[in-house]
DNA sequence: GGATGTCTTGGTAACGTTACCATAGCGAGC
DNA sequence: GCTCGCTATGGTAACGTTACCAAGACATCC
């Protein structure tokens, strides 16, 4: 085993060909369904090809005029967080299911980063791109800088920007959530907001709104904690219950402050505190084992995956056939729906 | 706004060269550096690249000899699962760190579609493979079909495959979380096995029978359950609490499990069992609010997104410079570590 | 048998880029 | 003034592939 043969490059058609005993031609017509050629030659080259462990080139091929590369570029915030993850995958599977590959970046949530990103797709000759925007400028992303590979955003819009959009339905999700809380009795409701994103965070609190004003509540300042300034959602649920007449429950606008307001809730009933006098919650983004937690939790679920598999499709419906698809821009909003709470 | 310029086809370096005035020659000089052009036809060129929206194609430049692609190919089973997904943000974030892109593929564990997919990323020219292998036939996986592009193994290992690995320390995860079970005085100890990867099922497996030998405990048949026809997690966990002598603590081979079984604790709480019937849990595989469940959960933390660095790592490292780094295969195993456990 | 058509095969050029070579300009040194 | 060396610029060829054209082989049909 030790010092076998070296590890060679990557063989060319030529040498294919060559091993072959035909003309790279014929091992490019058979690589491409071996019309008009004859059956004998044809075999010759297949085992040439496994012999050898060869694969077309598909940057050379995609040199080709009118040949496309075959890739598409997806620029997230977050990769780790299931979320993205998730979404990812849908981009990645309704690609797969065209022959197409995802070259993948992580933007961290910088707009510099994200630039440099779809510089380097666009020099990657992507056919198309989707991107979960980072905010800040958005000229990198103009079609005169894109050019004609088109471009599907997603999670979050950016205004004067005309291409098509998917996004969750942020705005009834929070709409129908907060009516829940509402339809059980509770009449002060917390919000506990979104700093990661400011669109989603603005959509969600105006559902929030939404629902408040059709029971003729007025929002209750105190209650309501969306700023930038809050140090961790704990310590938010803690100042809200820490008032003087706190919540009898909580809307949470996404995943992250869930968590952190369990975790408060968690810590003081170790503490001693009595769990009717912890608020129920609903919580915007699903999360695992929400019917074990210690006190009513209502998820607001949606499926991220699906979310992917539609900006893709948007995508791969604009890159069609040769004629670019030049319809309007579109904008999807994906279903969600809550989860069977228990009464509060 | 409507009816607004067509979108063009990204510029060549041709028609860069011709709007500045000068050769391609220039051009393609200008951007590698602008060593030996005079700067003010660099200020020329470089205005003509901002105009037109101007991107060197990276394929057309990796044909050239001695060009790499700048792309790694990466192969995993579950992008939506967070193990994964942070998994493959490591190494996007090392490739990244020069200046490399991750092209992603999803195998959903299937062996054919692994093969496809390595097939297609050698077609582009991948400079690196990082895979977490579905099982079945590694042929494909074989040095002479790879050629020249080196291969790192992740999370699980190809017997016969002389190539780079990284691994959690499945077996000292799994052997100090049943420790720490044995020394809280737990001497009936479940086993929740793994079906979805046989391989870290062994290596957890181990871990638990080592601990038990260690402490001169006889494992018991009746209190293991790893067999893939188990219908779930949750099943699963029903049976081994309807034992006429059921286990006081159960050590769950990972997060699915652990899942699984804590729903299953759930609802015999709900029925009205007591809680101090139900079993402690050591989770392999962390997952959040674990410190809010009804029963004592230890888990048995780690960073997938570390592993996926350090895969990156290994597999930059053969990339260096020109001549292939050749030294042998390496095998890394990623420390994890037991989070501080409430005691039983 | 000759014209016509179909099938098979190979040569050539082009895709966008840059290493290499050639050339021109210019200042320094003798 | 002539060479030498250096800088700046452009032309050419090649990377691996395939569309297009040309040409040969062979069968078919009147």
């Amino acid at each position: 085993m030790v010092g076998g043969a070296r590890p060679r490059k990557q063989p060319t058609i030529k040498e294919v060909a060559q091993h072959a005993g035909v003309s790279p031609m014929t091992v490019s017509r058979t690589l491409a369904g071996g019309a008009n050629v004859r059956p004998d030659l044809q075999e010759k080259v297949l085992s040439a090809v496994r012999e050898l462990g060869y694969h077309r080139n598909e940057n050379a091929r995609s040199l080709r005029p009118g040949q496309a590369s075959g890739l598409i570029g997806v620029a997230i915030t977050n990769l780790g967080n299931p979320y993205y993850g998730n979404f990812a995958l849908g981009v990645e599977e309704v690609a797969a299911e065209t022959g197409r590959r995802i070259v993948l970046g992580n933007t961290g949530g910088d707009p510099a980063r994200e630039r440099q990103l779809v510089a380097d797709f666009l020099g990657r000759q992507v056919e198309g791109l989707v991107l979960v925007p980072s905010g800040g400028s958005s000229d990198h992303l103009r079609p005169e800088r894109l050019g004609d590979v088109p471009l599907v955003l997603a999670s979050r819009r950016i205004y004067g920007l005309d291409v098509d959009v998917v996004l969750l339905d942020d705005v009834g999700g929070a709409y129908r959530g907060t009516l829940a809380l509402l339809d059980a009795g509770h009449t002060r409701i917390g919000y506990l907001g979104n700093v990661s994103s400011e669109f989603t965070g603005a959509r969600r609190y105006e559902g929030y709104l939404r629902a408040l004003a059709e029971r003729g509540i007025e929002p209750d300042s105190d209650l309501i904690l969306r700023e930038h300034a809050i140090g961790s959602a704990g310590e938010a649920t803690g100042r809200l219950l820490d008032l003087e007449d706190p919540p009898t429950a909580i809307f949470s606008a996404n995943n992250r402050n869930s968590i952190g307001a369990l975790r408060e809730i968690g810590r003081r009933l170790r503490s001693g505190a009595r769990p009717d006098e912890m608020p129920a919650l609903v919580s915007f983004d699903d999360f695992e084992l929400a019917e074990l937690m210690p006190v009513p939790v209502t998820v607001v679920d949606h499926d991220p995956r699906q979310l992917g598999r539609e900006a893709a499709k948007l995508l791969l419906s604009r890159l069609g056939n040769g004629e670019r698809h030049q319809g309007s821009a579109r904008l999807v909003e994906m279903p969600v729906k809550l989860a069977p709470a228990p009464s509060p």
